[in-house]
RNA sequence: GCCGACCUGGCGCAAUUGGUAGCGCACCGCUCUUGUAAAGCGGGGGUUACGGGUUCGAGUCCCGUGGUCGGCUCCA
C-alpha cells in the first residue's frame, strides 16, 4: 500500500506499522493523518505519517505520561489498596492521583521511585487494546474512579482527559517479555512502545492532596508529582532550575535582605516592610506617582473602612462577602428590656476602592469636557483570602494596589484603552520587565452570571480585542475567564528565569456605572452614561515587590536598591577620603554607606556583596594619591583607577538611566 | 477551607530508645588592620510557637490553638 510519509509518498507492506518506518529510537510515536498514535499502529492505505521525536513538546508528552502508567503501576504493586485516579503528563513531568488508605511518606516515594527504575528493567511493552464500554466496564471493575470516567468519557474530565477519548475506550497493558499482563490502565494513549524508553531520567517530587476531579465537595486523593526527561543531563538540568527558583524565593530574600515580614502577631497575609524594604518600595511608588502625573491621572485619597450600603450599592456584598472581612457592628443601642433603640451600623473594611472613586465622580455634576476623568490611588485593601492560599507577598489578605478608574465617554474608550495599555507597558519595562504577551478573557455566553446586554460586551470585547492585537504582542484567548462585570485584558509578563506572572489588568465594567447611575452631560447637553476601565498596573505593590525581588534574584538595579552603594577602605586610614565622597554623593540623593568597622577588608566585600549592594568602592593609598577609587560589583568583576569624577558620574548615570549593573 | 508535613536563640542547623538544650553565622567587647568573598580571643542571648495532658522526668509521646511549607479548591 502507499503512504505519505514524512511529506513523500512511500510504498510499505500492508500490515506496516510504526514501527517499520522508522530505526531511529528517538522517535517514539507518530502522528497518522494528524492523530497520535503508537509506534505499533497499524497503517492503512493513503495514511499521512510523521514520526514523533520524544524531545517534541508531544513526545515530552507521550513519555511523561507513560512515566505516569509506570508509577501507578509501582503503587499499586506496594500499596493495596490503591485505587487508580487520573495521571496526565504536565508541564515539566507527570502526576497520578490515588485513593490510598494513607497518605503517602516522603519514604514512600523513594520507594515507589526505586520500583519505577526496576520496572523500567523489567522491558515491559506497553500495548493498546480498544475495548467496548462493556469490556471496560469489566476490566476496571476495581477502580471505582475509572468506571465513573467510563460514564463520563471525554465530557468534562478536566486536564485528566487522558484517560478517556472522544471515540472508543482504550485500555493499555503492559505486558512483561514472557506475554504475562503485568498491569493494565483505562487511557486514550499514546504511550511509548515499552518501557525501556522510559529510562531512568525521572524522579518523583512530591505527593499532596487533590480532590477527585478538582471539585472540592469530592473526596481527596493522593496526588505524586514527578519529573520526567528524555536524557540525565535535562533532568538534572530541571532540577537545577528548581533550585535557582528557590533561591530567588521572595519570602527568603526577604528574610536574608531584611526587606519584610509577617509578625505572627499581625496575622496571616498581613506584611510589615522593613526599612530596606521601604527603601525599595518607596522608590516603586514615587516613580510611578510621577509617571501618573505625567500621564493626566488624578490623585484620589480615600478611607479603609465604610458603611454596609456601598458595598450594597456596589454589589460586592452580594458576590464578594465570602472573600471580605466580617463587618463591625458599631452604634447600635438597647433599651434595657433588650429592644432596639438606635439602629446600628454595619462597617466593612474595603476589599476594593472603585465604589469609592465612583462616588467622587459623582460628588458632581460632570461634563463631557472632564472626559477622560482618570483618577489614580495607591489604596489600601483587605480581602479574606483562605488560609491555604496565602502565599508570601504574592498573595496576602492586607494589600495596597495601584488603582486607577477612568471614566471615559463611549467615543474615547478605544483610544483610551490603548493609551492604558501603552502606558502600562512602558512602566513595567521601566521597572526591567520588557518579556509580555496579553490574555483577552472574554465571558462565557451559557454562563448567567455575567451582567450586561449582549451588545454591550459584544462591543466591548471587540475593543479590547482590537486594542490588544494593535499592541502587536502575541494575544492568548481566555474564554469564560471575564469577570460578572466585564471583560479584560491582562498583561502577562515573563521574568528572568522565564516564570510567567500575571501583572496589570485592564477591566471594562458594564455594571458599576449602572449600580450607581453615572452620569455626565455631553455636548449635545444631554446626559449621557460613562464607561468605567478599572486599571491596575502593578497588581497590588506587595505582589509586585514580590515579582520584582524574584526576577532580580534580590539584585536589584541601583535605582531601586536599598542601599547603592557602600565605600570600603583598604585600611581604617582611608576611610575619611571615601566619607568625603560619600557625603558628596549623599548630597546627590545617593543612598552611599562607607563601612568603617573593624572587619577586614575581605570581610567587608563579603558582606556587601552578600547584602548584594550594586557598588562596592575601594579606596587605598594608590587611590588617595591619584585621586580614585577602584568598583567592585556583585559578579565579583572589578574596574580599577576609575577618577572620582568618573566615578561619580557613573553612578548618578547608572541610578538616573533605571540601569541594571 | 481541605489533605499532608513542619515549627529549637535574629538566620541556618544539632540534641542516642523521653533523662532537664548545643554548633556556625549574626550581635556585643577587646586586640589586629594596605588591594578585591570569612583575622583572633572573649561575652551575652533560648520558659524548644502557644495552651493543656501523659510521665518521677517532655525539645522528644498525646490533644487543642496559632503560624509556615507543599498541593487541591479559590483569586472581584
Amino acid at each position: 500500500m502507499n503512504i505519505i510519509f514524512e511529506e513523500s509518498p512511500k510504498e510499505v507492506a500492508d500490515s506496516a506499522t510504526g514501527f517499520d518506518l522508522f530505526q531511529d529510537r528517538s522517535i517514539v510515536a507518530i502522528k497518522v493523518n494528524d492523530e497520535l498514535r503508537d509506534l505499533s499502529h497499524k497503517l492503512s492505505d493513503g495514511d499521512t505519517v510523521i514520526g514523533v521525536s520524544i524531545d517534541s513538546d508531544e513526545g515530552l508528552s507521550i513519555l511523561r505520561h507513560s512515566a505516569a502508567h509506570l508509577m501507578a503501576q509501582a503503587v499499586q504493586e506496594i500499596f493495596d489498596p490503591a485505587k487508580l485516579g487520573i495521571g496526565p503528563p504536565i508541564k515539566d513531568g507527570f502526576y497520578f492521583d490515588f485513593d490510598v488508605e494513607e497518605p503517602f511518606k516522603p519514604e514512600d516515594l523513594k520507594k515507589i521511585e526505586k520500583r519505577m527504575k526496576e520496572l523500567v528493567g523489567k522491558s515491559q511493552r506497553f500495548v493498546r487494546r480498544e475495548v467496548s464500554d462493556e469490556e471496560a466496564r469489566e476490566l476496571m471493575k476495581n477502580e471505582p474512579y475509572k468506571l465513573e470516567l467510563i460514564g463520563l468519557k471525554s465530557a468534562d474530565v478536566g486536564e485528566g482527559a487522558a484517560e478517556v477519548g472522544a471515540g472508543t475506550l482504550s485500555v493499555y497493558e503492559n505486558i512483561n517479555p514472557d506475554g504475562t499482563i503485568a498491569w493494565m490502565d483505562l487511557c486514550r494513549g499514546p504511550h511509548l512502545p515499552n518501557s525501556r524508553t522510559v529510562g531512568k531520567s525521572f524522579s518523583l517530587l512530591r505527593s499532596a492532596a487533590a480532590y477527585w476531579r478538582g471539585n472540592e465537595n469530592n473526596k481527596q486523593l493522593q496526588r505524586i508529582y514527578g519529573t520526567a526527561w528524555p536524557t540525565q543531563e535535562q533532568h538534572d538540568a530541571h532540577l537545577e532550575r528548581l533550585e535557582e527558583a528557590a533561591k530567588r524565593d521572595h519570602r527568603k530574600l526577604g528574610v536574608d535582605l531584611d526587606l519584610f515580614s509577617f509578625p505572627e502577631e499581625i496575622g496571616s497575609g498581613l506584611a510589615v516592610f522593613h526599612p530596606k524594604g521601604g527603601v525599595i518600595r518607596r522608590v516603586m511608588e514615587d516613580y510611578s506617582r510621577k509617571r501618573h502625573e505625567e500621564a493626566g491621572y488624578e490623585f484620589v485619597y480615600s478611607p479603609h473602612i465604610t458603611k454596609s450600603n456601598l458595598f450594597e450599592i456596589s454589589g460586592h456584598l452580594q458576590w464578594y462577602s465570602d472573600g471580605m472581612f466580617p463587618p463591625m457592628k458599631l452604634d447600635a443601642e438597647y433599651a434595657d428590656d433588650g429592644t432596639l433603640k438606635r439602629q446600628g451600623q454595619d462597617y466593612y473594611l474595603k476589599p476594593m476602592n472603585c465604589p469609592f472613586h465612583i462616588l467622587i465622580f459623582r460628588s458632581r455634576q460632570r461634563s463631557y469636557r472632564e472626559l477622560p476623568l482618570r483618577m489614580f490611588e495607591f489604596g489600601s485593601v483587605y480581602r479574606y483570602e483562605k488560609s491555604g492560599v496565602l502565599h508570601g507577598l504574592t498573595r496576602v489578605r492586607g494589600m495596597t494596589q495601584d488603582d486607577a478608574h477612568l471614566f471615559v465617554s463611549n467615543e474615547q474608550l478605544e483610544s483610551e484603552l490603548t493609551n492604558v495599555l501603552d502606558f502600562v507597558l512602558g512602566l513595567l519595562r521601566d521597572y526591567g520587565l520588557n518579556d509580555f504577551y496579553l490574555e483577552l478573557s472574554t465571558r462565557d455566553p451559557e454562563n448567567p452570571k455575567f451582567v450586561g446586554s449582549d451588545e454591550l460586551w459584544e462591543r466591548a470585547t471587540s475593543t479590547l480585542e482590537s486594542v490588544a492585537s494593535a499592541s502587536g504582542l502575541q494575544l492568548v484567548p481566555d474564554p469564560g475567564g471575564a469577570a460578572f462585570y466585564g471583560p479584560k485584558i491582562s498583561v502577562q509578563a515573563r521574568d528572568a528565569i522565564g516564570r510567567t506572572w500575571q501583572m496589570s489588568t485592564i477591566q471594562l465594567d458594564l455594571n458599576l456605572p449602572e449600580r450607581f447611575d453615572l452620569e455626565y452631560v455631553g455636548s449635545d447637553g444631554e446626559r449621557h452614561r460613562p464607561i468605567m476601565i478599572h486599571r491596575a498596573l502593578f497588581g497590588s505593590i506587595e505582589r509586585f515587590f514580590g515579582v520584582l525581588t524574584e526576577h532580580y534574584a534580590g539584585h536589584f538595579p541601583p535605582w531601586l536598591a536599598p542601599v547603592q552603594v557602600v565605600g570600603v577602605p583598604i585600611a581604617d586610614e582611608f576611610g575619611d577620603y571615601l566619607q568625603k565622597f560619600a557625603d558628596e554623593l549623599r548630597s546627590h540623593g545617593v543612598r552611599i554607606e562607607v563601612d568603617h568597622s573593624d572587619n577586614r577588608m575581605q570581610k567587608k566585600i563579603r558582606d556587601h556583596t552578600m547584602a548584594k549592594v550594586p557598588f562596592i568602592l575601594l579606596a587605598g593609598a594608590r587611590d588617595q594619591e591619584a585621586g580614585t577609587v577602584s568598583f567592585r560589583y556583585r559578579d565579583g568583576s572589578q574596574e580599577n583607577d576609575i577618577s572620582l569624577a568618573d566615578a561619580r558620574i557613573k553612578i548618578l548615570k547608572a541610578i538616573n538611566d533605571k540601569t541594571q549593573v
